[in-house]
RNA sequence: CGGGGUAUAGCGCAGUUGGUAGCGUUCCUGGUUUGGGACCAGGCGGUCGCGUGUUCGAGUCACGCUGCCCCGACCA
């Protein structure tokens, strides 16, 4: 096990293995036995909970509610609209038939050629078209907008590569889905949600986000325009975390959702839809992970504090018990989450390196010699610097402890990010250095042609036009053809 | 769908010119340990990916099939 570990140290060899490696070994994920997809084990999906439970709270602050609609999806519907089938065609679960029967040999089972569907149903890859089939029939009347729905599920895109976390063949997401009476109203809402995921990112997850717009060809099947937060990884590369799309009328036109609106007069409505992932996951590991492991941002830490106690004989067990029974007690009435490991199973170095493994934010250890200075040991995961203190205060002092870490996690990605972000004005000094990671600002002419050439050349991608940066025009760092903006140029996840 | 690998214990691997299955680790039991991933002793665990063939005899050789991994195209 220990020289397993050692392994994470080659965090700056290969950033990818590591990862890799680190999802398996802090107990998060692992590849199923089924193609693409993706085992969350206990303690990743516990991580995963309390994401869940505070966007869930925001989202409902804005008036959203919670919906669930059908896991299939007729095939026709997909269809409807042109550009939305176009761009999910390629890497959709197909259902065929409905039944199997048992192979002639009586060894096994067939599909049962007599049960194939009239019409095939898609697993589905985002859920855009079943809930605007649904919205028609919500829908007559201006009175009943807006609609603020949200669901929790699971969704299927049939991709080639997969990572755990990143880019896996079932994910689990929630995927929001407004209509509108005014384009307006849509149009803010697509941005209010936005807003939201960049301040989970930022004030939970600790990750610092560029907020933007989407390019033409980036832009989500169907949208008119798509929002997006872009992180950056710790070895540079871009990671896009959330987005928010305004679909015009697209759907309400496709799926011939009308309403009356004040004047009397038919309208379609407009849409939009939102979602974050459990891409999440592997934001927040590749954001804040060091070579011991997992460093979680107490925030979101299913555990916030674990207590060790060393000891020779039963004796001193007892007495350290009574000790942290009330610290225990303390420390749950402050809200704050807190096993006390007692178990004598496991050796005391064995249980930190474990619980460094899996980022709990902070140890106390309590020995015999503390016992009789009345003293603990207090380590934090960010830094991992241990200090002796006194036993009086500890709640406080570890209370104030998580929420230092909380900012300093986050000052540290912030540092780091700006760092790596470059303004850019010569393609032959961007094709070099962009193989190094970091966010490029570059001035782009605009056109689809540029953007190919330079995704070709370099594998780097136009990420967005960033909302938070002061624009002038200039030429275009390609072509030198006239710019009305710099735009955010990275390779990315 | 192209190009290259690989398949032996839960995991990581060895297995010589064909002779009947081995190492490390995990796990279990007992003991000694416990302030940074303990040590000793014992034990459980394998139709060698599937099929056919050659042979007295196949993990090993031949042919076929299948799964998985890596590199491309695709993508949150």
């Amino acid at each position: 096990m220990a020289k397993e570990l050692k392994d994470l140290t080659k965090r700056s060899v290969n950033y990818s293995q590591w990862y890799n490696e680190l999802v398996v070994k802090a107990d998060l994920a692992e590849q199923a036995d089924v193609r693409g997809c993706m085992v969350i084990k206990p303690y990743g999906y516990a991580i995963w909970e309390k994401m869940q439970s505070i966007l869930d709270g925001m989202f409902k602050e804005t008036g959203v509610q919670n919906a669930y609609f059908p896991l299939l999806i007729p095939k026709s519907f997909l269809s409807r609209e042109a550009e939305h089938v176009e761009g999910f065609a390629k890497e959709c679960a197909v259902v065929t038939h409905y039944r199997l029967k048992t192979n002639d040999t009586k060894d096994g089972v067939v599909v049962d050629p007599a049960a194939k569907l009239d019409e095939e149903l898609i697993i589905r890859p985002t859920s855009e078209t079943i809930i605007w089939n649904t919205y028609k029939n919500w829908i007559k009347s201006y009175r009943a907008l807006p609609i603020l729905c949200n669901q929790w599920c699971n969704v299927m895109r049939w991709e080639m590569r997969t990572r755990l976390f990143l880019r896996t063949s079932e994910f689990l997401w929630q995927e929001g889905h407004t209509a509108h009476a005014t384009r307006e109203e849509a149009e803010e809402r697509a941005k209010l949600m936005l807003k939201i995921y960049a301040e989970f990112a930022e004030k939970y997850m600790a990750v610092p986000v560029v907020q933007g717009v989407k390019s033409e060809t980036e832009r989500f099947a169907g949208a008119l325009d798509t929002y997006t937060i872009e992180a950056m990884m710790q070895d540079g590369k871009a990671l896009q975390s959330g987005t928010s799309h305004f679909l015009g009328q697209n759907f309400g036109k496709a799926f011939d959702v009308q309403f009356l609106n004040k004047d009397n007069k038919p309208e379609y409505a407009w849409a939009t839809s939102w979602g974050v992932s459990t891409r999440l996951m592997g934001a927040l590991i590749m954001t804040h992970s060091d070579d011991n492991g997992l460093v979680l941002p107490p925030a979101l830490a299913p555990l916030q504090v674990v207590i060790v106690p060393i000891y020779k004989n039963d004796e001193q067990l007892q007495a350290i018990n009574e000790k942290v029974d009330g610290i225990v007690a303390n420390l749950k009435g402050m809200g704050i989450s807190v096993k006390y490991d007692n178990a004598d199973n496991k050796r005391p170095g064995f249980k930190f390196a474990d619980y460094e493994l899996k980022g709990i934010p902070v140890r106390l250890v309590i020995g015999a010699r503390d016992l009789e200075n009345g003293t603990v040991e207090v380590m934090r995961r960010d830094t991992l610097e241990k200090e002796t203190r006194s036993l009086d205060g500890i709640e406080e002092h570890v209370k104030a402890l998580l929420d230092d870490m909380q900012q300093n996690i986050y000052k540290k990605a912030v540092d780091f990010r700006d760092a790596h972000i470059y303004e850019c004005d010569d393609y032959e000094e961007f094709k070099s250095r962009i193989k190094d990671g970091g966010f490029f600002l570059c001035h782009w002419d605009g056109t689809a042609e540029t953007e190919a050439r330079i995704k070709e050349e370099t594998q780097a991608t136009i990420r967005c036009v960033p909302f938070a940066y002061e624009q002038t025009p200039g030429v275009d760092m390609v072509t030198g053809k006239p710019s009305k903006c710099r735009v955010l140029i990275a390779r990315a996840y």
